[in-house]
DNA sequence: CTTATTACTAACCTTTTGGTTAGTTAACTT
DNA sequence: AAGTTAACTAACCAAAAGGTTAGTAATAAG
């Protein structure tokens, strides 16, 4: 009997769907600007207004990246000035109430 | 009645627990390194075998820096060679079921 | 004619994160 | 005497993330 009897036994998980997941909340950035979406389409400058603290490169980079990532959509109405507005997917509505729930991890470190 | 009608009402959570979750579980190999210690004590070498494609140097200071926000504990054996061993400490054995469901968001995104 | 407005882009820089390589310690085995 | 083992540390480097500042386009308002 060679076998190891303490040999590790690694949890098995999906390598790909965790990845995804760590792609759409981490950043400085992105899940404040999921929250401030929320429910309501919100124009560019709205939600400049609403994370002051963020530039506006990074802002406008981070919008792009939730685009592609299919978190949030975008659309262009041809006025001018220009007006932007952007909006959570079907998707992201659907697992919205996993995302604000995601503060109680944070929760169980604050107290000692 | 100068109520702006369409003004922006955001979403109001818990920054600091936001922060500290986003602390927790960002990085390239943080949740990796929780997910593998799960539910036993794991050696240094013994995680290093399971995770053989972080950097040593980058495996030892995750492991710093999860106990330092307490997720984890290290206890040190005094032998030679060294014996030192990490396990989730309670409060992350607590909120464990929830760090495996985080796959789940991901997964939201995956197929078309 | 000038200024304001909105949603950007471009060039550049700093900080943070992650990676490579080599060295250390102290006892045990050969 | 030399090599092995485990868990590190130190010095250095590259890439990624985030930040600053200035500029643009099209129209409307003053």
């Amino acid at each position: 009997m060679n076998e190891p009897i303490n040999a590790p036994k690694p949890h098995f998980f999906n390598h790909t769907a965790l990845k995804k997941t760590l792609d759409i909340i981490c950043g400085k950035w992105r899940l404040y600007i999921i929250y401030q979406i929320g429910t309501e389409a919100r124009r560019y400058g709205e939600l400049r207004r609403m994370i002051p603290e963020v530039s506006e490169k990074v802002l406008i980079q981070e919008l792009k990246a939730l685009v592609e990532l299919g978190v949030i959509e975008k659309k262009s109405y041809n006025e001018v000035p220009p007006r932007v507005e952007y909006s959570l997917t079907a998707k992201t509505l659907h697992i919205f109430p996993h995302l604000l729930e995601l503060t109680s991890i944070g929760e169980a470190f604050l107290n000692p």
